[in-house]
DNA sequence: AGCCAGGAAGTCC
DNA sequence: GGACTTCATGGC
């Protein structure tokens, strides 16, 4: 059990964001949350936050999933105090922060996002944790959860498996990704994207069947934490056209482009 | 019925 | 290189 204070976060606007989809709603305003292999429950009173972890596993995991060591107030201090709409969405979303996901699982969420609602994103996620994750029990001993598969895991399963999830036309995408990392593929992407800079790992995200403009930038930013990248998709698209005809100061906020999409995204939804 | 959802591939020219 | 169409599926 560790009680900390933690500064511009909330659990509810986190798990609502649209960034995660393997948050789950316990009971009472506590949260679950399964990331790599781990599976953390917590709480939040204002800015006090109780997580069910010791000390060694909140430092090794959660300190880095949760991306306590970048300063949001100072992010948030540099947004121009003329531009009412930003400040009002960086204040509307004042928990959001971009967590530190774990690639794959980031890779394989957003290649379903597409063209797609977020409940039932959650769903076809969760539904892929359950059928082909490897169950664990939690650290009450009682309650079981399920860590996301690998690509190994998924990769002697068909489209027609996927579709039976609730991944429409984006199965086939899942096959050909799975069967394409499985092995020592997912390291070796990972080295290459480790190695480049953000625009050539974007690209190198779209050479994967499936993986266009809108989907690389959010594996960049989410599982990268390439906190320049900017996805626009149909909520990002909307607010530049109401708010920013002349277009998005881009220039103005690089360092931090990433963290700002993320207060639009989420006031918009 | 048609439109929308954290879009991308295919298919024209 | 663009512009247009197709792709599953449920909710409104």
């Amino acid at each position: 059990m560790m009680e900390l204070q933690i500064a511009n976060m909330d659990l509810a606007q986190l798990a609502g964001s649209g960034q995660s989809f393997t948050w789950n709603a316990l009971e009472k305003g506590r949260w679950g949350v399964a990331a790599f292999g781990r599976y953390l429950t917590l709480t939040q009173q204002g800015d006090r936050f109780t997580l069910d972890c010791d000390e060694a596993e909140f430092e090794a995991i959660w300190r880095t999933y949760f991306d306590l060591d970048t300063d949001y107030a100072a992010i948030r201090a540099c947004i121009d105090p003329e531009d009412a709409y930003l400040c009002g969405a960086a204040d509307f979303g004042h928990g959001v922060r971009v967590l530190r996901q774990d690639l794959w699982e980031v890779m394989v969420s957003f290649l379903i996002s597409q063209n797609n609602n977020i409940s039932r994103i959650r769903a076809s996620v969760a539904g892929l944790c359950t059928h082909y994750g490897e169950q664990r029990v939690g650290r009450d001993g009682v309650h079981s959860y399920h860590t996301f598969p690998t690509p190994d895991a998924l990769a002697d399963a068909t489209a027609a498996d996927f579709a039976a999830l609730g991944l429409g036309y984006r199965a086939k995408y899942l096959e050909a990704l799975a069967r394409e990392l499985r092995g020592q593929g997912l390291p070796a992407l990972r080295r290459a994207l480790d190695a480049a800079g953000d625009e050539e790992a974007v690209a190198l995200l779209r050479g994967l069947y499936g993986i266009g403009p809108k989907v690389a930038d959010c594996i960049a930013l989410f599982g990268l934490h390439r906190i320049d990248r900017f996805p626009v998709d149909t909520h990002i698209r909307k607010v530049l056209a109401a708010h920013y005809p002349q277009g998005f100061p881009l220039e103005r906020y690089r360092g931090c482009l990433g963290i700002l999409q993320q207060y639009m995204f989420y006031a918009d939804l």
